[in-house]
DNA sequence: TTGATTGTGGGTTTTGAGCCCAATAGGATG
DNA sequence: CATCCTATTGGGCTCAAAACCCACAATCAA
């Protein structure tokens, strides 16, 4: 992961009659490479994600890391969480895509109904950190009604 | 935390056209840095609250620091759903913003609805000892009503 | 080949944030 | 009481970003 990023930042955009968005300039910025590539995701339903495309190699490269180590060291029953996390890593389908005008992005066929967002109503574009995320506005509520309580905990436990 | 500063007032103002409030001047002048920028954060439903940049940064930049810095050493491999779970309540709770005229605040797109004052209504400016708070009135009346009977046990308590 | 549909790259319009200044109000001062 | 000063507010101007619109290319089907 080239570490030097930590995306933050919230916006709302609408995705137009031809299902492209506009990311917000600094975002586009650093989530694509000097040609406007990067990495399209499926996270979940009413969600996609944004990567460059060198981290998303690598989160891939580090979590088969992970499992093979722990599989020959026999750790594996106890951390079938780790198998799954992976198994949905590397069975999210994600393509490159490239953005128009450093910004534009269009959706693939494919990932549209996966958003689960009609033509000319509103996405919200939110910095994960890593990479940049799409929520459908409903499933973006949902996740943040859901994790709001545990940022306190989760913020401790990791900058511990 | 700055220590020198207790900031205590209390000021009604109201939302302009263009959601812009202005801070009373001794508020403004001891939240905000030599440019003008503090932080602006989502408190709970009805609120908002000021930082100076430095303090917040005390509770939460440094925080943000040791988290980039576990990533680019490779502490977080298996813990990237988390870090992007937190990156994502990162970008919803905070953000900076610059004081237009040393005083006046403009709420951005996201704190709006958050605040649930529509615009041309009043807000109360509320200094809370180590920020300012910005009250819809209705979610102020509640709070003093809560809070306003624990006043006297909490006073003695906290400077006995 | 023709026509419809979708992707792509512009351009133009509109919106909104930043900046500035003017008008007002109210307090302080001489 | 007259004057000055400063805090607050309202509004205009400008610029950049976002939304919108259209023209063209590519693809595919009839």
């Amino acid at each position: 992961m080239s570490g030097e990023i930590f995306i933050t930042g919230e916006a709302k955009r609408t995705i137009d009659d031809r299902f492209r968005v506009t990311l917000p300039s600094e975002m586009a910025e650093v989530i694509s490479d000097s040609d406007g590539n990067c990495i399209l995701a499926k996270e979940r339903s009413g969600c996609l994600s944004l990567w460059r495309a060198a981290d998303w190699q690598k989160r891939i490269d580090d979590g088969v890391a992970l499992i093979k180590q722990k599989i020959q060291t026999g750790r594996m029953e106890s951390r079938w969480s780790d198998v799954q996390r992976l198994g949905r890593m590397l069975s999210t389908r994600y393509r490159t895509v490239s953005l128009a005008n450093r910004s534009r992005l269009l959706i693939p066929e494919g990932f549209r109904e996966f958003l689960e967002v009609p033509v000319n109503h509103d996405v919200m574009i939110v910095g994960a950190a890593i990479c940049v995320e799409i929520w459908s506005p409903a499933a973006w509520l949902e996740a943040l009604r859901e994790d709001m309580p545990k940022f306190g905990p989760l913020f401790t436990e990791l900058s511990a």
